[in-house]
DNA sequence: TTTATATTTCAATAATTATTGAAAGTTTAA
DNA sequence: TTAAACTTTCAATAATTATTGAAATATAAA
């Protein structure tokens, strides 16, 4: 297979994978085009590559950078910003970890919270509380685990991984 | 709080929290109504109590089924089906975890690999081709950590857990 | 069988989410 | 300053995804 189509497949693929993670195709596209560039791209760089109009790139650019895995780059000579993904993967992983573990964890933890004031205590509240408490304990535990990926460094994974298994 | 309050606004927040983890709203609303429920519900029940239609609750229900998280249940002296969600949480963690892994990782990797397949070997490609290892490294690592959960027994999360902490 | 009851399917429609593109806003160089 | 270069915003529109509801299919009692 030939390098250019390589990265054609990966960033078609990756967009359409995305959208069945919750996650938008373009900002998909747009941050798997910036992790197989060799330099940084500028708007109208990402615009010609990927077919899509200016406000787009803008919007979804803006968003890889709240995510924290697309960076703003400066180049000599030239007035236009320019874009960049951060090469290192572990690091890429651990913000998609940060940024899930906020969207999609967090608030699950304050609604269990807010549920358990249920005055009543009758069989089938007390059934519902037990659920909730359930809900709770797994929950807090898949985020506390998050939460050490997290801050962990790069072996982490590895090494935890490896106890793992091995046992 | 009133304990059907609660139940209420448990099913209602599950249902848009689900639409930011790219899972249908009306199939989390239907899995968060049989959780609190605690008799098995007939089609006709949840129609009734979501005011969703017929159609809707068939198509999710089937969906959950396949989920494994949602089973049928037979009612002496009725003759329609019914359904029941699975009260051990642990145990919809893991099932959850097995769906998420199929639909997100497992398709990650397949990708990864056939993309491998490039026969330049210019610096571009050398640096392509290690963002595409990188990328697969992660990945397979994340697949076995949740492949080991959903193999696991209780106490895993936990136990791990507690040590990588104390560490 | 036949009939009543229950489930599934799917084309039409509604609701949601993403994208465009032009106007408004900002920044920098002359 | 002013003007050109660039970025952002957002109402209109397109694309996608979910839902309805009635017809088709399946199942079981009479």
């Amino acid at each position: 297979m030939k390098l250019d189509d390589a990265k054609q497949k990966y960033i078609q693929t990756w967009g359409s994978l995305a959208t069945s993670w919750g996650i938008n195709k373009t900002m998909a596209q747009v941050h798997a085009l910036l992790l197989v560039s060799t330099k940084p791209l500028s708007a109208e760089d990402i615009m010609e590559e990927l077919q899509i109009s200016r406000g787009n790139v803008n919007m979804n650019v803006r968003a890889l950078i709240d995510w924290g895995i697309v960076n703003k780059e400066f180049v000599v000579g030239e007035r236009k910003e320019f874009f960049s993904a951060d090469k290192d993967i572990w690091e890429l992983f651990k913000q998609i970890t940060k940024e899930r573990k906020k969207r999609e964890i967090e608030p699950v933890l304050k609604v269990l919270d807010e549920l358990q004031q249920v005055d009543e205590d009758t069989d089938d509240a007390k059934q519902f509380k037990k659920v909730l408490e359930d809900l709770s304990i797994v929950t807090t535990k898949v985020n506390n685990l998050l939460e050490k990926a997290i801050k962990a460094d790069e072996h982490w994974l590895l090494s935890n991984f490896t106890k793992m298994i091995k046992k």
